[in-house]
DNA sequence: GAATTGACCTGAT
DNA sequence: AATCAGGCCAATT
């Protein structure tokens, strides 16, 4: 086998499926949808993936995948007007509010259904996550 | 065919 | 708490 094979471009295709599930006026990280899509998938495989989108821009909302800083890591594509055309909020930081549009990830039967895996508990709220276990 | 960069993240200092 | 460095897989030159 060469280096390419259909394999790595199969990543692709899952990547493209996880992102097409963030809804409206959310955003989710490169590193969500890696760990989603899972299988070794990295979040740098999910730049690449959306990069490589090409035609497909227009179908996949790539628009609504930012990095974990929850900056816009693109440049000249227009992403943060797109952002704000859903509805996405900015700081002056020139940051989306994760705590506000943060996507929490696909459901889990979507997910079992299409043999991905959720999105494990993200721990962002210090003082609501002392002791709600009892 | 090898080396470098990349629409990154996590961990350590 | 912020900053530095390393790592991961794939695409490109």
């Amino acid at each position: 086998m060469s280096t390419t094979l259909r394999d790595e471009r199969d990543y692709f295709e899952r990547i493209y499926t996880v992102t097409c599930q963030v809804p409206h006026g959310k955003v989710a990280t490169y590193g969500d949808i890696a760990t989603i899509v899972g299988d070794g998938c990295d979040a740098r495989i999910v730049g690449h993936a959306l990069g490589a989108l090409g035609s497909r821009a227009d179908t996949v909302p790539w628009q609504r995948v930012i990095n974990r800083t929850g900056g816009i890591s693109t440049s000249g594509h227009g992403q943060r007007e797109a952002l704000e055309a859903e509805g996405v909020t900015f700081d002056e930081r020139e940051q989306v509010r994760m705590d506000t549009h943060h996507w929490t990830g696909p459901s889990e039967d979507w997910a079992r259904a299409h043999g991905f895996q959720p999105l494990p508990p993200r721990a962002g709220k210090p003082a609501d996550a002392q002791m709600r276990l009892f």
